[in-house]
DNA sequence: GCCTAAGTACACAGGTCTGTGTAATCAAAA
DNA sequence: TTTTGATTACACAGACCTGTGTACTTAGGC
């Protein structure tokens, strides 16, 4: 399959280079300098396109909010490939927490709009996974949904600190007993995690 | 109950001003004279204390790592109490998500010292939580103690953002059910969060 | 009264940052 | 060929940052 096609307009280029800079070394730490340096432009260029960096910063999260992509497989499978795909994510070395949670920690509680675009994300997530659970027939999908959003977000923090993938895969292993609990059929009783062992009848 | 006494010390007092304002507009966002000028001193005399103002960072964070109190409660109890302890936090005004979660996102993976205190507090609390477990005699605490560190972690992060102290009650919510999954008595079946109505028998 | 330690006032060096102004260049469309 | 729009090179203003140098004041201990 074809690699990425490389980023074709001037606004794209810079918003590529932007996200890449912003995200990996904080927004703060970056100056427009370093982006039009990095791309071989001129930083006047940068601002014919964009008019303050505050702009920039916006157009980096808008451009970080993707939407999930619409899947076949089974609710359930899907809820928990979330939590794979988190681990392939947080094995990649480029890897750095959550843009959204990481811009409004950085940013502070001024920053009106990028704190709107990280709440957006957030409850966006929060409600993928509640149409799957209500596909499900869960009875509270709300509640739930809310509980998984806390074991993906809770497994960025650690990793951020932490630099360790299997953080992931404990949320996955959390959230099949949440799945589980709410009756929901996650495949075979194999991780019962019981505190007790169960005699097989 | 007496108020908490008014720092004494020069050294103390200014890190009862760096700890506010680091922890409430961000390290980068506060310089040294913001410091200064607020405790009233020279910035001379904050130098004079500090040889840096990376030196300071590193002793606010060591400042926030405070261990946990022991306690003569009933240790499932305990980790429950976690979650209304977070809640509360969550609805004071001043509540800022984790400090040392910030620190790393702002100041990046290059900061190595900040990187360790991170790493240590993190790890402190999931061998709180480890310990408690174990007294209680769970088959496999390690792993439960890091999801239990999960949820806390995805709650801070969701509170951070959201502003909703009910993600503390999420947390306890499914800290209650992974703990009855592992064979923790946790209370009455008051709240079975079953798929399913489970008839009375 | 005198000495020492701590703090103050204040200037300043040297760096970074955002954002602008200006004149020159270049390429493609008309 | 001429015009037009995008881009470049580069200087610069104004702000803020960390950290230092220096001379002055103040308060306690001897």
């Amino acid at each position: 399959m074809a690699p990425p096609p490389a980023p074709q307009t001037m606004k794209e280029r810079i918003l590529h280079t932007a996200d890449k800079l912003f995200y990996l070394q904080g927004i703060r730490a970056i100056g427009v300098d370093t982006i039009a340096a990095e791309i071989g432009i001129s930083k006047r260029t940068l601002y014919n396109h964009f008019p303050s960096k505050d702009a920039l910063i916006v157009a980096y999260l808008e451009r970080r909010f993707v939407h999930a992509s619409p899947s076949d497989k089974p609710p359930a499978e899907q809820i928990l490939a979330t939590f794979d795909s988190l681990e392939r994510r947080f094995a990649a070395k480029d890897f750095r927490g959550c843009p959204f949670v990481n811009a409004v920690a950085e940013l502070g509680p001024t920053d009106r709009a990028v704190k709107k675009i990280a709440i957006a994300f957030k409850e966006s997530r929060r409600l993928w996974f509640r149409d799957r659970l209500t596909e499900l027939g869960v009875a509270n999908p709300d509640a739930l949904a809310t509980q998984l959003v806390l074991l993906v977000d809770g497994s960025i923090a650690q990793d951020l600190v932490r630099d360790d993938p299997a953080m992931a895969r404990a949320a996955k292993e959390a959230a099949t007993v949440l799945l589980r609990n709410a009756g929901v059929d996650v495949g075979g009783d194999a991780k019962p995690a019981q505190g007790r062992k169960r005699p097989p009848r």
